[in-house]
RNA sequence: CGGGGUGUAGCUCAGCCUGGUAGAGCGCUACGUUCGGGACGUAGAAGUCGCAGGUUCAAAUCCUGUCUCCCCGACCA
């Protein structure tokens, strides 16, 4: 490729509105252009990355014997009205009208069109396994897209099916794409992380997420430093904590007028922040609830959304609420003696706890030397509802967990019958019974791995590309061609000789001046970078650099191609 | 959806408070000089100032409405 014929555009201005680093590159290099708030147009440079992503992702699914299909964009509201989705979904659902006023959106994924598809198509347990996929444009309405192509509403999404007889079946099933999935991200030449998920709204069992690692990410996720256990904080759980050691205080009031957090308490009474007990009011499926957690952790939401008695639909309580059933105000309530009957769910870490603290339910005042079943009743429920920390013992009993930020590239989850039971989804067994299939699905967000794979992996000059993906794998420079025709015919024949090689090549034929033709060259990503110029023409020698390295190199041609070949 | 901001040349922005002939830098076009890390000169093209009303002799500027886009908080590949 000529760089010369290739409609590049970039700019040294970093636009207004980008944020992060990612969109910041992408707009400057010229790789995607916005037409609206969270919709893309990709040019023809930023599409040949998304293209060799797409590849990749591609030749893997193949290679795990799934079936590429491609599924309408556009859906109907009935099929959707089947699993009652129309109204689950929510905002996030594009609704749209065709000129018979009859409903339609725009997928934001495709179980209820693949389910369908199945419906119809499979009929015999001996047509199953089967794995579908498409590689495909979905919009979800986001209340606010951010971040580029990375939070987009428009973005292109592998989304794979797959349907079994048995759960065992789909077990098998989800580990094949599991593999697939730990082998498309390693051929990305991606750090990443598969960890253990929620499995959310979607429900199902089984639940993992691939994360790409960078610092920028929106997700936190929770390590062992001594095995293979990883889980998103949504979900990762801490060791269970020891047995209550035995109390050895007596419950005292003290006074803290101004103290209204566990920081503070622990600060004024000169104790460890570990010893100190929040108190969160809630109101949930079971009314008006008081969540503990020490101290020094947070209330995980996903976790107290699971619990039962707490529910989806929970929500702060409101100071009124508060004052009804505790007979105080935020900053000194406590789980000791309420005004009413509540209901208190203490996280293990918690419910292992003697002589702690707590507030007094009287403004300005809290209480030490608290024990449960003998200054408060032992708490109804006791479950995890904390947020691991830094530091916490791993849940298989071997390391500690670290947390680091990851960016959700990809998700595979076994549906179980969810959809197929709603959707009527079966098929016959060997004794001719109908049975209701069981489901698996799987995505990637393609179009986010490229946004992600720069965030993990750029520096002050601009993108540094994994090789998988770079738009091309080596730039050919050259240098004032006018002073030498030489120069240029040089460059021309090692581009015809790369390109022959099979080597993606670009040859920078643009007349640039070289301040800005390596600064294009470097913003771009490309991985290596060949200058030919007089100079070195003369030494018989070509400048190489890769991407990453400090400095440049001369080398003979065969030196060149020996590099450039691996 | 709540809170805050924004809209002026392809891009980044000034001008608005205090109404009076629409500006700069980058980019673009032509010519010349330059030519190994974002050169310089000369000459140019380019904006119904988001849109619609209103006030005024006069509106980018003041008022009202509306839309867009962005930022901060709850959903997600």
């Amino acid at each position: 490729m000529r760089l010369s014929r290739f409609h590049l555009h970039t700019t040294k201005e970093t636009p207004a509105d980008a944020d992060v680093v990612s969109q910041q590159l992408m707009l400057r290099a010229g790789m995607i252009r916005k037409l609206a708030a969270g919709i893309y147009t990709w040019t023809p440079l930023g599409l040949r990355v998304l293209r060799k992503v797409e590849g990749i992702v591609r030749e893997e699914m193949n290679r795990a014997g799934a079936l590429e299909m491609l599924m309408p964009s556009v859906q109907p509201r009935e099929l959707w009205e089947e699993t009652g989705r129309w109204q689950k979904f929510g905002g996030q659902l594009l609704k749209i009208r065709d000129r018979k006023d009859a409903e339609f959106c725009y997928g934001p994924t495709h179980e209820e069109v693949v389910t369908d598809w199945a419906r119809s198509e499979l009929s015999s347990y001996k047509q199953l396994p089967v794995n579908v996929y498409q590689i495909q444009t979905k919009f979800r309405d986001e209340i606010r897209p951010r971040f580029g192509v990375m939070r987009a509403r428009e973005f292109l999404m592998k989304d794979a099916y797959s349907f079994h007889l048995t759960p065992e079946c789909l077990a098998r099933g989800y580990q094949v794409m599991f593999d697939a999935y730990t082998r498309i991200f390693e051929r990305l030449g991606l750090r990443f992380r598969a960890v253990q998920a929620d499995s959310g709204a979607i429900g199902g069992n089984a639940s993992q997420e691939f994360h790409v690692l960078a610092d920028s990410g929106e997700d936190l996720i929770a390590y062992s430093t001594g095995s293979s256990y990883a889980a998103n904080v949504e979900k990762a759980e801490a060791a269970a904590p020891g047995p209550r050691p035995v109390a050895a205080e007596a419950m005292a009031r003290v006074a803290t007028p101004a103290q209204t957090t566990c920081e503070d308490v622990a600060a004024l009474l000169g104790l460890p922040l570990e010893r100190t007990v929040k108190s969160v009011a809630v109101v949930g499926a079971s009314g008006f609830c008081l969540l503990l957690v020490r101290g020094d952790h947070q209330v995980n939401e996903v976790k107290a959304a699971n619990l039962p008695a707490i529910g989806a639909d929970y929500r702060p309580a409101t100071e009124e609420e508060i004052v009804a059933h505790l007979g105080c105000k935020p900053g000194f309530i406590g789980p000791v003696s309420p005004q009413r009957e509540i209901t208190v769910v203490a996280d293990r870490t918690v419910a292992a706890m003697a002589d702690f603290v707590c507030g007094a339910n009287t403004e300005g005042f809290h209480l030490t030397g608290v024990n449960f079943g003998r200054d408060l009743p032992e708490p109804a429920l006791v479950a995890d509802i904390r947020s691991v920390v830094e530091g916490d013992l791993s849940p298989d009993g071997q390391g500690t967990l670290a947390l680091c930020r990851g960016i959700e590239v990809g998700h595979v989850f076994q549906l179980g019958q969810t959809y197929a039971k709603s959707l009527g989804a079966t098929v016959l067994d060997e004794n001719g019974a109908a049975q209701v299939m069981y489901m698996g699905c799987y995505g990637i967000g393609v179009s986010r791995i490229v946004a992600a794979a720069i965030e993990q992996n750029h520096d002050a000059a601009g993108i540094i590309w994994p090789e998988p993906m770079a738009p091309w794998q080596v730039a050919v420079c050259i240098i004032n061609p006018k002073n030498d025709p030489a120069v240029a015919e040089a460059a021309e024949a090692l581009h015809g000789e790369l390109q022959a090689l099979g080597i993606e090549t670009v040859l920078d034929d643009r007349g640039l001046r070289p301040g800005p033709m390596f600064a294009d060259i470097e913003l771009l990503g490309i991985p290596h970078r060949v200058v030919v110029s007089e100079r070195g023409l003369a030494a018989g020698t070509f400048e190489y650099r890769a991407r990453r390295a400090e400095a440049a190199e001369a080398l003979d041609k065969a030196a060149l191609l020996e590099r450039l070949r691996h």
